[in-house]
DNA sequence: TTTAGCACTCATTGATAGCGAGTGCTAACA
DNA sequence: TGTTAGCACTCGCTATCAATGAGTGCTAAA
């Protein structure tokens, strides 16, 4: 077990590494941080500690560096979530709310104003448009050989999708987007399937051959509603991090994130909590291991909806990016809950 | 005046340090390059070359690295334009064609080919859609507060505004679309102004308060038409070149790519030719002192369109790039044209 | 239990010397 | 007159080595 003592030793380590990035010594504890007690004292307990795996010295002659341990109790019980200024509020909820309509476009600002804050890697993945409720629905002819489908959730939210659809005229749309809005109206998206397309096409006999053509493309249309969509800023902040100076290993960490596969899988193995902190081997892939991520899923009327990520070295300021990852994944769930219609 | 065979010694020099980035000895030459003469004799003519300004030695006993107004020269006249493989160029085409739909979409989908291709950082803007023609016109209902205005124009791009409307059914939205949308088909969007939305305001007198509410939302709406849009992509790439594989360097060309009024601010003073080079501190922004950059604009119907931009290292594949950038340029030429339709 | 003192470790720094890639110049050669 | 071999010279780079100092662990006294 670990004493009370330790624990303050540890403490003043783990902030004093987060604010140098340097291997902390006993004379600088016992130097900067009001403990009452001397640099030997702080040495043995340094000893203890680095023998119960919070600590360790990349050689003999240094001082410590957290362990992955060691930030790990830190995070778990070290801690203080910090509040975000009212100021800071409502630039957030001005940038966030009533301006914006389209998903891909929330996500975008809510990526950035995620990246701004933590100086960090933000990662936003958008709902799963599947669950979502159908509130309108129109179809735009744009050529003659395409034709724009817009989904809109009663949540607010607005999605395009293009179909090619041979030459039909715009007022064969009209008719066909009216009928289907009155039948699917208030449906969840993923509950729109063939059958009920169907009944539809029995309202429509007349213009038969153009349903016919369309069931097979709507299908695909929303089938592909089902992949991951996600957005991503603060690349650059990386190369300002110490840590990831070495230019190899900004490589590998950059080009990570250039991969949308290995984000998409990073987001399915997220753990399904409301926050959660991952810290270097534990997030599981290799380019992060010298980094520490920060999750959130954010919920949409209830249901799981997108995720955040926040990844930085793992002497990130946890506190501030606890709290914005917090008040972030608030608003982005009121807003995708359509609270601000 | 410069002889013929210093231009082959500078063409080899210039090649050379291309393939190894390291300052490029008289010996080298000699043995590399089947030119027939001795390294004597090549230093002697480099000397020439660093008098007439087109290498420099970055110290007495190093060998020689072209100027500027030696990659100035390399491109003018020893640049071969390099012919894209059909595979490519297929690639391309199923990439760009047929498939997008969406202004924003494509322009995506273009940047990220350039960045891969050239293994550069590439700049894509969309062009300005106020001077298309419009073709299709929607207005649909989102929220209590918000309607989507979707505008199609005569060459297949669709473009997406919202608007803050206060409650209006969708029939009433439905019917102004339907108006305006017979009155204004076929103009340019630049040329929508006030009055011709005025005489559509007659046209639909018993729906006139909500017309005197739509006019100013419109106004605006049609104004943030004029923004220039861009899509960067490849921006990691910047980390595997020699040239910046120190951190600082690559920190300020990442804090220029990242924002986008300077990036702007490199749109508009682009020269309006086809097809442009420019080295180093030609570009004219000192963050990019040690780059070059390819611009190339393409056309929409014969206007002006968009841009795009290849920056790199000054000793990048040129030939490669130069295809590369006027392949894609075309095609994206083509496609807002609306040749594909 | 704490702490002062001390010997020990070892990364970092700075000075120094040698190496070698490259030059410019000169003199001989075609 | 142009070309080239030869040679002395320059100077950045690397390796070596000693001094420095921040840090440790251990011991013995308070």
């Amino acid at each position: 077990m670990i004493s009370e003592r330790q624990l303050k030793i540890l403490e003043a380590i783990i902030s004093d590494f987060i604010d140098t990035a340097q291997p902390v010594g006993s004379r600088t504890i016992s130097k900067k941080y009001p403990l009452g007690i001397s640099s030997a004292t702080i040495r043995n307990e340094m000893a203890d500690l680095e023998e119960l795996g919070y600590l360790f010295q990349p050689h003999t002659s240094a001082g410590r560096i957290p362990s992955d341990l060691g930030y790990r109790l830190y995070v778990d019980s070290l801690v203080r979530e910090h509040t975000i200024g009212s100021r800071d509020k409502e630039l957030i909820q001005s940038l966030l709310l009533n301006k914006i309509i389209e998903a891909s476009d929330l996500a975008k600002q809510a990526v950035k104003l995620l990246a701004d804050f933590t100086k960090l890697v933000a990662v936003v993945s958008i709902p799963k448009f599947n669950k979502c409720r159908l509130a309108n629905l129109k179809m735009v002819k744009v050529s003659d050989t395409k034709v724009l489908l817009i989904l809109v959730t009663d949540t607010g939210i607005v999605k395009n999708i293009q179909l090619s659809l041979s030459n039909t005229e715009q007022f064969v749309l009209d008719k066909i987007s009216d009928t289907m809005l009155s039948h699917l109206m208030g449906e969840t998206i993923e509950n729109i399937d063939v059958r009920s397309i169907l009944k539809i096409k029995e309202k429509l006999n007349m213009l038969g051959n153009v349903v016919d053509y369309l069931i097979p493309i709507l299908k695909d249309a929303l089938k592909s509603l089902n992949g991951t969509e996600l957005y991503v800023d603060g690349v650059s902040h990386l190369l300002s991090t110490y840590e990831f100076s070495d230019t190899e290993k900004a490589k590998s960490i950059f080009e990570f994130l250039n991969d949308e596969s290995q984000l998409v899988q990073l987001i399915e193995n997220m753990p399904p909590n409301q926050l959660s902190i991952k810290i270097g081997s534990e997030i599981g892939f290799e380019a992060l291991d010298d980094c520490s991520m920060v999750t959130s899923s954010y919920k949409v009327d209830g249901n799981s909806g997108g995720s955040i990520i926040i990844i930085g070295p793992k002497r990130m300021d946890y506190g501030t990016v606890v709290s914005t990852v917090n008040y972030i994944s608030n608003t982005l769930s009121d807003v995708f809950s359509g609270i601000y219609l």
